[in-house]
DNA sequence: TAACATGTTACGGT
DNA sequence: AACCGTAACATGTT
């Protein structure tokens, strides 16, 4: 589920939930669930992998980290006889019928306006997203390496790490490479990949071909030049998986030592 | 079937 | 204080 076109096709399938009134909620989040209770799902909205449910003067906000899941019970399921399974972190059961579970989630309040709370020209997959923005960013972090930049949610949010390799590759960049040292014509493919790549990913993953178009992410030849790709490492100050060709993705600056 | 993964946060140590 | 590394969390897939 959840990098950021997924949690978008995420908030289409709960769309039908808006303008229903929650009759109980419950979970093992440390959270106040009666706040919830006879409350109106006023809208859903999402920013990143962040998926905000809007109530009157406050949001859920519900990230499904690595593992998470969400289960959805539409009017006619019987109230969910789930006995075996875990509790979840949020379980939502509406008037008339239905619910929601999430689980092995994050759940959180945010106060007030989500307009307040969020900077939508963030988001990858927004109608806000400020290119320009991001790459006055990426400029003012030199030091950074491109791998992790990726994946910081504050310039990128919704990148994920599969994104963060498929969109490496389009730019022909090492995931090693300092951002510093990189022209403005990198730093911008970087930029806009990660918002073209986000979306191809949503289509791909709206008909179920996701994975089939992956040109490096678990793979193990390069499409492009057909030579092996590097072995699979976990690089950056984040550690995750890598997979990318070592000779047609340029190294920009020197790499760090060790 | 055991191992691993599309992620974030909290914490202790420096 | 700011930064670093590691642990912790928990489910679905192969």
């Amino acid at each position: 589920m959840p990098e950021g076109p997924s949690i978008l096709i995420l908030r289409e399938r709960l769309v039908p939930f808006i303008g229903r009134t929650v009759q109980d909620a419950a979970g093992r989040a440390a959270l106040d669930f009666g706040r919830l209770r006879s409350r109106r799902l006023q809208d859903i909205r999402s920013w990143g992998k962040h998926l905000l449910l809007a109530f009157d003067g406050f949001s859920l906000r519900i990230h499904l980290l690595l593992f998470g899941s969400c289960l959805i019970h539409d009017r006619k399921d019987g109230d969910g006889e789930d006995t075996a399974t875990p509790t979840p972190t949020v379980s939502l059961r509406f008037a008339g019928g239905g619910g929601i579970d999430f689980k092995a989630a994050s759940a959180r309040w945010i106060e007030g306006d989500l307009d307040a709370a969020y900077d939508w020209s963030a988001d990858v997959l927004s109608p806000h997203w400020d290119p320009q923005a991001a790459q006055a960013k990426l400029r003012a972090r030199p030091g950074e390496l491109a791998c992790d930049i990726l994946l910081d949610q504050s310039i990128f949010s919704g990148v994920g790490n599969i994104i963060k390799n498929e969109v490496l590759f389009r730019a022909l960049v090492h995931p090693l490479s300092h951002i510093g040292a990189l022209p403005d014509t990198h730093v911008s493919q970087l930029v806009a990949q990660a918002r073209d790549y986000s979306f191809d990913f949503l289509e791909w993953k709206r008909r179920n071909v996701l994975k089939r178009h992956w040109q490096v992410h678990e793979r193990t030849t390069c499409p492009r030049c057909r030579h092996a790709l590097a072995p699979v490492r976990r690089i950056g100050k984040r550690r995750r998986r890598s997979f990318h060709c070592g000779r047609c993705q340029r190294l920009y600056g020197t790499p760090a030592p060790g």
